[in-house]
DNA sequence: AATGAATGAGCGTTCATTCAT
DNA sequence: CATGAATGAACGCTCATTCAT
């Protein structure tokens, strides 16, 4: 009973979460108020503060919760014995997937949280190293197996996959890209991947 | 004498226009208040109402200025005749040295403009999306002459190389890399380029 | 056993007036919530609603349970027959002894419940001015022995010895005496006394 | 000019703190909303920050202004070359006056300045502490004079004629005594001054 | 009886914007 | 042009109180 209890409080906790994602995505950190949230999640306002401590809080634990699934998946690949080109086109796959899956957290992700003031410290900025030093040894990796040439540091290929990354969801995210169009993902795709692995030189 | 108050006019403007950058800089946009901007320029916070309808059109106004110089920039790159490799270095420098030369403009434009959910729309997109058809069109011409390989989008290949340009600096801005040290800004510049053009595979 | 379960309950609402005087005392009625004295307590803050009906109600059951021990006691005064100067050196004492003995209720008597607003009116005005009744009779019984001289209001001069007091614990409450010390204690004693019953004049 | 928009500021400032002493008088500090002020002062509620900080800082402004007079007059009572008894009597006097004159303003200091706890500390306590001080140096020099017995501590008979006054001020505060009645405020005086200089004793 | 999730009135405070001087 | 007093919408947050369990 008690785990009953725990996990309405948890459902609930999870609901004011996704009406956040929601919301944040719709209107933005700055531009939506906590009554949007809750209305959105249908609880009173004041519940909000039962769960998280205040707004920011709430954008933290969104990007938190988001930021959870990617970097387990990221572990993932990492460790896989498979090559550069094919890590490298799971890497694009999953953000595009993930974005595909749930576009207004992905939206979230790259249009609010990546930058906020607050973000820019801390906790979050950990994480996204964490993203690119996990990135980074699988480039190592590649590179001792002889896939990367000489001359590219690891770890500045590794910022520059996440760019690559992070503008073409911009460009799905701002419209100017269709997720939709299957034409479009795959173009994207292929375009990040063979450009990050053999560029766009002939 | 119309023309010295005019010009006398034209530099308040400028003046709370580099105020708004260094304030816009430090504390974000939503950051700040108007009186800031004001203190910061030395002037009384009325007075940025007669030169800017409100705080909106003064970030609009900051990331006109910006802009102008490096689409313009971009443009000359366009034409010139040299070869592909040596046209993404100088974007690359370009963006690097405008970082070097004016840091909190580019902190602005990177961290501010970009991603203001206001920004998100109108002039702003255009203006972005300009310096991408430009940079498309640059890369087209390089194909032209048979410098492209076959299976790039050129227009996606010019976001790419925005979004690598955009994380090196966003690495700079927040200190992962240091713009004073020349080894990390040559070691960033050639990574890009090398990777842009040649990719990290061998 | 429906006493046992009685008792049970009179406990738990007398922890909760424990709980309240702590907290009233430390952060003041209105620096308080309703959750603190719960915690003190440690019980739920939902429980304090089955034995009080509201926030206020409780500073009434605080200040009616430490009144009570004050005014039995001038009752017993009034009625001994002793001199005037004992009388008022027994009250002096008392309330001096009282504050020795929990200087949290008396810190919550002296600086929070007299000067509430809501207190400003009814039960509890009437509590001190029946005090001031008694004192008043016992000054008059005084009177009618001889030891009063002309031209004293007896309950105007009963007020005047509260006042004394008040300001007195006070400043025991404050720090500005120390009721630790016996020095500060006798000698604040004795000067009340004196003044009140034979005045500062020589 | 300058002069005149400094008194118009100055002017504005006080209407505010007159307006707030008639609001706290009313309602009590913690029962009343910075909105209550403004408008019994006839201005917007956010002009109130233009002009105090916060809340608390337009209460602190309400005491230091009401203080003010009060203490002055103290040092010039304390200077004067009369007997003790007519000291007093001015003290007490002037308390009573100063009542009469504008009860609203008194009924702030004695009811609520004196009791927040925000006013237990610092400023506010010194500003007794020198009162209380300063009429201490005046029975002191009482003293010198042969006019005050052996045995009374100067400052603890402060602070009993300081607790004595405060308590007959409450007494027309709360009703108890009829301010408009000269009878009470003749006895209240008289029996204040005849206590504290003679006792009650015969 | 006991718990604490849920509610929402209420309020302090901020700050963009206007406008009289 | 320039100033800054004045306005008031807006919002985050608190916390007393209720009530389902």
């Amino acid at each position: 009973m008690g785990e009953a209890i725990d996990t309405a409080a948890a459902d609930r906790r999870r609901a004011i979460l996704r009406a956040a994602v929601v919301v944040f995505a719709e209107k933005g950190y700055h531009g939506c108020r906590i009554a949007d949230v809750a209305q959105e999640a249908g609880v009173a306002y004041g519940l909000v503060y039962h769960y998280f401590r205040n707004k920011e809080e709430l954008l933290h634990s969104v990007f938190a919760e988001g930021w959870k699934r990617f970097s387990s998946r990221l572990a993932e690949l990492t460790a896989a014995e498979v090559p550069l080109r094919e890590k490298v086109g799971a890497i694009v796959d999953f953000a595009f997937e993930a974005y595909r899956h749930d576009p207004r957290s992905m939206r979230v992700l790259i249009l609010e949280v990546a930058r906020t003031p607050a973000f820019r410290d801390s906790a979050k900025r950990t994480a996204f190293e964490d993203a690119i030093g996990l990135t980074g040894d699988l480039i190592e990796r590649a590179r001792a197996r002889g896939e990367v040439r000489a001359g590219i540091d690891s770890y500045l290929a590794a910022c520059i996959l996440f760019g690559a990354v992070e503008i073409l969801l911009t460009a799905f995210v701002l419209g100017q890209l269709d997720p939709e169009s299957d034409a479009d993902v795959a173009r994207a795709r292929s375009t990040a991947v063979e450009i990050f692995v053999g560029g766009v030189g002939s």
